[in-house]
Order: C-alpha cells, then sequence, then structure tokens
DNA sequence: CATGAATGAGTATTCATTCAT
DNA sequence: AATGAATGAATACTCATTCAT
C-alpha cells in the first residue's frame, strides 16, 4: 500500500525517486527536524529541483510520511530476518532481544526522528504509521510465546513486549543518560538479565 | 535560576504574567504542538497582547523553555512530595512507584509536550532541561538505594530507576496502545510485580 | 457592511489603508488586470510592506471585491447626486440619461475592470456586488417612472433602464470602435433621441 | 490567416488537433476562466500530452487566441448563413435580428469567455480578434442598409448596429438580471420593437 | 507597563515551458 | 509525432519580532 500520490507514471522511477528523497530528507530530519527543514532543502539534498521533488509528493507532509514508513520499513525488515519462530529456545530469545538492542543502536537517530515527528501527520497516515508499530511489538510478542509457551498469560506477554520495545528505543532516545553509563553489550546484559527475571516470575 | 530575560523590572509581575503564558501555550501546544502555534496565539491565549508578550521573554523558545520548565517542575515537586527517604520499607518502595505512575497518568499531555518538542531548544537550554530529568531518576533510584540497601549494584540501581521512569512515561505517550488493554491499576501492578522480581534477582 | 475582515481594531487606519490599496490596486489592474498583478505589487503601490498589506485584507480576492466595491460606491453617489425624483419634466430625463453617459466616460477604465474581473469573485461575494449592479438599473428605471408616467408598463421601463446602462457601459468599453466615430456629445444626443422614440413608441 | 506557430507539418492534423484544443480549452475556460485552467488540464481535455499540447502552440495564450477565434468564426458563419443581402424586406431584417438573438441564447458561454478574457490577449493578436468584431457589426449594418435603404445616415446605422450588437450580447452576460423578467420571445419582440420605432423616427 | 500596527524575510506550492527519448 | 519527466521562476500568504505611542 502506498497512499502517497504522484503525477509521475513510471513507478520504477517514483521508487528511485521517493528513495533519494527519503535519503535526502532522512539527513536533514537528524539535523534539524522536520519543522526546521524547508522543502528546498530536500529537494536540494535529494538531487533534484523543487519542482521534480513536487512530481512525486503533493506536501511536505507527505515527505515525513515516507521517511516514516522507511524506517519502518528497515526496522520490521531487520527484525523479522533475526526471528525464528520455529526456534523455541531460551537462547533464541534472548539472541533476538540482542538482535532488537543492536538494530536501536544502529538506528538511533531514525527512531528518534519517528518519536518527535509522528505525531505532526494527519490522522489517518499516522494511524497507518502506528499499526506499524503496533506490528513490531506483536512480532516481540510472538518471540515471547514462541519461547516461553504455556504459563505466561497473553496480558502479560504484551506487556513485555512493550517493555522490551521501549527499552530498546530508550537506549537510543536517552543515549544522553544511559550512554555515559553502559557501553550497548553491558546495557543488554542488564536488561535481559531483569527480563528473565521477570519472565520466570510470571511462569 | 531562571535563564529567561525580561524587560520589566517588577519581578512578581513577571511571575504573574509568565505563569499566565504558561497555562495560555500549554493548552496550545498540547492541542497543535509548538511550531504549529503562533506567538500571537500564545499573547491571547495568555490574556495579553503581543506586544507584551515579548516584554517578558525574547524569543517564542523562551516559551517553550518556559512551559517545559514549568512541567518538570510540577513533576519534581509532586514526585519529591511521595517520597520519604526515612521510610525504607518495601512498601514504601511500592508505593512511591505508583505515585509516580499516576503522576504520569494525570500528566499524559504535559509529558508528551515534552517528548516531542525539548530537541527544539537551544543545546544550553535543552542541557539544563535534561538535568531536571537526571534529577527526577535520582529521585527515583534514591528510592531504591533508601528501600533496597545492600546489595543492588549502583548500575543497575540507575538502570532499574530509568526503566521505572520510562515505563511511567510509556503509560502517557503509548496509550493508543496500552490502555486498550490495560487500567492504570493494571498497569501498575504489573509492572511492579515484574520489577519486584528484577530487583529481587539483582540482590 | 463590509465583509472583509481585518486584523487592525482602529476601524479609521482601516479606512484609510484600504483607501490607499483600493488606489493603488486600481492603477495596477487598469494596466494589467487582476491575475497579472501581484500582491507584492498592490502593497507597493500602496505604500506598505506586503505584511501590512495582509493585515488589512485575508485574500487577494479581497482586494479586487474592496476595488470593485469602491466602483460601485463611486458611481452610485455621483449618479444618485444627478437624479431628482421630484423633477418630472422630459429635460431632466435627457439630462438624467447625459450625466450618466459622462460618469461611464470619465470611468471608463474603472468600468472595464469590473466588467471583466467580478466572475473572478467567489459567490457570495459576487452576488453582492451584482446587487449593487441592479440597484444602479434601478436608479435609472425610476428616473424613467417619474418622467414618463402612466403608459409605460414595468417590463418596458426595466427594459430600457437597462438598455441605457449597458449603452452606457458601451462608450466606455467599446472606445475602440465607437470613439473614433463619434464624439460623446454625438454619441449621447443619437442614444437619446432614439430613447425617446423607443419611449414615444411604448406610451 | 492563422497566426499560432506549430512545430507540426502535417496541416490536416495541425486543424484536427487544434480543434480537439479548442473543444477542451472551451469546456475549462467557461467552468473556471482562462487564467484558472493550467496547460496540463488543457492537454488533458483535449485528449493528448502536455508534450502534445506544445507541439501545437507556443504559449498558454495561443489557446486562448484559438478558443476566442473558433467563437468568432462560429458566430460569423451561423450569422452569415441568416442574412440575405438581396432581400430588403422589413420582415427579413426583423428575422435576422432574431437569428442574431438566439445565436447570441445559444452561445451565451462562448460569449461570456470572449468578454472577458479578450484583454488578456497580446496587443496584436486581440487587434485580430476585434477585427471580427468589427466584421460582425459590419454585417448587421449591412442589414440594416439593404432593408432600410435611403434616409438613415451612415453613422446612425453604425450605432444602432452596435446598439442590437450588444443587446444581443447583453441577454447572455447579463441573464442573471434579464432571464428573470424575460422569456427570449419576449426580450426579442420588445426589443425589435424599440427598434423599428427608433428606426422610424431616424428615417 | 501595555498596546498593536508595521515589517519583510521566509515558505510551501504551482505551473508554463522545454527537451531527451 | 508523441510523450512525460524535469525545471525553476514566480507567487500568495505567514509569522516572529520591533518600536512608536
Amino acid at each position: 500500500m502506498d497512499p502517497i500520490l504522484s503525477s509521475i507514471k513510471d513507478q520504477e522511477l517514483v521508487e528511485k525517486r521517493r528513495n533519494q528523497m527519503i535519503k535526502g530528507a532522512m539527513t536533514l530530519f537528524k539535523e534539524k527536524g522536520f519543522h526546521r527543514t524547508t522543502t528546498r532543502e530536500i529537494a536540494k539534498a535529494s538531487g533534484f529541483s523543487i519542482g521534480t521533488l513536487y512530481e512525486y509528493i503533493r506536501t511536505k507532509e507527505d515527505v515525513l510520511f515516507l521517511v516514516c514508513d522507511s524506517i519502518y520499513q528497515q526496522v520490521s525488515e531487520r527484525l523479522e530476518a533475526q526471528i525464528d519462530l520455529n526456534n523455541s529456545s531460551v537462547d533464541h530469545f534472548k539472541n533476538a532481544i540482542r538482535s532488537y538492542f543492536r538494530l536501536m543502536d544502529e538506528m538511533q537517530e531514525e527512531v528518534l526522528i519517528m518519536y518527535q515527528e509522528v505525531k505532526s501527520l494527519e490522522k489517518e497516515i499516522k494511524e497507518y504509521v502506528l499499526q506499524k508499530e503496533r506490528d513490531m511489538v506483536s512480532m516481540l510478542e510472538r518471540v515471547i510465546s514462541t519461547c516461553f509457551p504455556g504459563s505466561i498469560s497473553q496480558r502479560d506477554r504484551e506487556l513485555l513486549a512493550n517493555n522490551i520495545f521501549i527499552q530498546g528505543q530508550m537506549w537510543g532516545f536517552r543515549r544522553w543518560m544511559l550512554q555515559k553509563q553502559f557501553t550497548l553489550e553491558e546495557y543488554m546484559d542488564r536488561q535481559i538479565h531483569f527480563l528473565m527475571s521477570s519472565i520466570t516470575a510470571s511462569e
């Protein structure tokens, strides 16, 4: 599904140009945020003229959507690649969480963008993006279900998945606080340690 | 410390006008965010003219700072009021966490503002605000130290304090996800339950 | 009635600035038409900045309305001043028509603006302007009624008033055709001559 | 004479494409006027691409010219078809006027376009169009000459022809005023009645 | 102290036109 | 001949900030 209209017919070209746009805009949004970035700057950073930019989107908000969507897409894909729902070992659980934390570490800046700009999106489009977030939490939840079948209640699984989810994000957007005290490895170790106690306590 | 300059001499008046401003601006920021709110709207919502507004601040960002500062002030004060560092019982710990969660529930919208707009602040001013956040995490940390003296390491205390801190915030800014599944009481119960296992595991 | 909103409170100032605007815009509209005139040009021709312009109007169309309204106002006032509904002599009728024709001669360019741009106005505002035109035709109709009481039917009076009305306008906006062949005096003489025959024929 | 250059050699094709263009553009101009219609819309309404459009014209104004020219062409042709300069009866005169009025009734919208957009044309092209209008007035004048030979002066004939001409147009572009009061038949009857008195008075 | 009129740099967006394919 | 992607000048409108009263 692609809710952003373009007046260009060649779909491959649309894809290509939009990727340029996303790349250019992402850099700018990281630097100065969505509101302080102008459409001209986006066009320039994307390597084409302002007129061309508007052949591929209708409003500046469309760019924000494309950027947000692309971030989720990346995160989802990479997360999905790390998760094997046929492997129900505790080690696989730990590895999956570690993968997720590492992913969040690599994508710190992108995730920060999301946190700060999503609320600027139009209602409908926002809903679409939030759904993606729900999907990701669901993935974490499913890993829990797979690796700890049986005794954890549905709601506890949901809650724990949410906790994991934001602990990963926290590593990125609270780096000014955490990254003075912990290396990523240390952070992961301790969080997973606590998590395991919680899970054990839940069973 | 009050880093915002005003051309008005009468300090009491400055305080009064700024409180009007904070109240007016907060409402607007909740509705439409900082960037979409104009200084004229702020002046109007505050009950005075645009000229008067600029007698008490120098830039629009100053308003954002005042609002953010005020939010932290409120949260800090209320949190501090609930914490008794002489009481080292586990029950007091649980009650303190509950108080904090309830506080976050009441101040959902204010906390959301902070999350989304702080990065718009100037570096120096941002630092000042982030320090406030550190202070609050420290308060939570001290409660942990007090109620679970001995075996938890300094870093584990820090990490747990951070976890509590963001779980409180999460209740507010992820309400679209959590508040469909949990009532506040349920959320608090389960989070505290998990927390206790983590603490026990840490000792 | 003044349907154009301004953010300026001082009503006298609003009036003054709008008169500046009307004067500046009228010159530009005569030269190049509404669509080819930019708001910046209007501001400059009015003697203030673009920002100030927009303190007194909301959209460019508002300027068009103000200009159109002002033209009708002038025409109406001057026409009204020439008509004496207590004088029922045929000479007064002829003089009234002459006055109207002379007025149209003086205001050729303004009338041309009206003809070409009114359709650009929004529906509601257009209706307001068209009503003014109806009022003017009514004035002519009343002169006919006064000076030729009795036998002319209501509809004939209306039709004749319309004919007079557009014959006056025609002198202005078909000057490229008529003013090579006729002086204003000649034109008036002949039109009034034909008019009198029509009226006589109608009685 | 065809003052609009095209880069296409095949004259028949040029004609065909331009007719498509005129048809498409006319619809759009009626709806929203020349200035509010984009070249892309014209291309689309004409059934070909924007690139193709520009193979047959050089500027957007060219389209306006083609449309205006086509309207006059149609009106001229149809008027000419109704006039028989060998028939000098008064009835033929009346019939000719009636034909013209009916024509104006059918072509109300087209005539309205002309009235409002001609001034947007470049000087030279405008002159060309105005000449067409002169030709049409001449045709009416010749009917008068033919049916009322003798005593009417040249200038009176011209003036009367102009009066008829604009009374016809008036029916269209003042329909909001006239068509509430008159049916076309009534309007024609009365106007011809008045006209006959004027002519009689002139002889 | 308070007011609000004035300012103009800044911004998103449009659209006529070109030109390589 | 036909296409449609690319261009960028142009434009309406906004809004933070100033300053005379």
